[in-house]
DNA sequence: ATGCAACCTGTACCAACTACAGATTCAAGG
DNA sequence: CCTTGAATCTGTAGTTGGTACAGGTTGCAT
């Protein structure tokens, strides 16, 4: 039973907005669909397999050409184990560096927000700090 | 000493670029400096400290707007510290939205990557939980 | 046959900059 | 005063990852 469905059900399947869908055509990241007569898009499984891939990747905050070099590999049929696993743990050291940042902001922003009275006079903490 | 100086000083004060100089003018963050004849910017002592402000609002990770939000308090003159408490706590939950949505993120990543043989084969769990 | 939902293409927009190209100006050295 | 080269000027386009139309066509159910 092989589906075929249009670009609403896909959609809907994965969660994925019609327009991404056809950005991610545009972008070659999904293969161009044959189309009916009048024009309009029809997909298979394969592609729901393949949107789905992205859509998960993008969900792990893989950039779109980190997830192009990830679906090269797939396509490829010679990836190994030891390189998906290579750009996981660079994605992911990107990942702790980000947090890393973050959390030096929260501490910053706790911290003034902290010293304010929150009064209602024009002396505020917070604006002295931003003029250094 | 009221110091007069060109835009490639005023970017090496403050770190910031000097394209950027020139963008935060047209978005009106920065007010139109006077010119010299030859039509170069001439900056001085109240450009530097606003620069400054804005510079040190975008590291805590506020956005523009909300960086224009405060520049028109201080402008103002009658802001009070309850108002910029405020703004800046609501900035903090955004932060910490973000830091909690990485911490899952680095979970996930972590997680997979153990699973990881890393070996030579094209038996990938990541690849496997992409697809899910 | 008709009505209307789904779909089509193409373009423009978002944030917050950055990166040119191509022209002009400024300051210093001779 | 003249030259040279660094600094600056304007204007436009590109970045990332989509989203939002407008205006037209197709598909399907009744």
């Amino acid at each position: 039973m092989n589906a075929r469905f249009g670009i609403g059900a896909l959609s809907e399947q994965t969660g994925c907005n019609i327009e991404t869908i056809r950005y991610y055509e545009r972008e070659g990241l999904l293969p161009n669909p044959p189309r009916t007569e009048g024009g309009h898009r029809v997909y298979d499984e394969e592609h729901l397999k393949r949107l789905t891939f992205i859509r998960r990747s993008r969900e792990l905050g893989f950039t779109l050409e980190e997830v192009r070099g990830l679906l090269r590999m797939v396509d490829g049929e010679h990836y190994t184990c030891a390189q998906v696993k290579s750009l996981t743990l660079d994605h992911l050291e990107d990942v702790r560096g980000k947090l890393a940042d973050l959390k030096k902001l929260e501490k910053v922003l706790k911290q003034l927000a902290g010293r304010c009275t929150g009064d209602e006079t024009p002396d505020c903490p917070i604006v002295e700090a931003l003029f250094e």
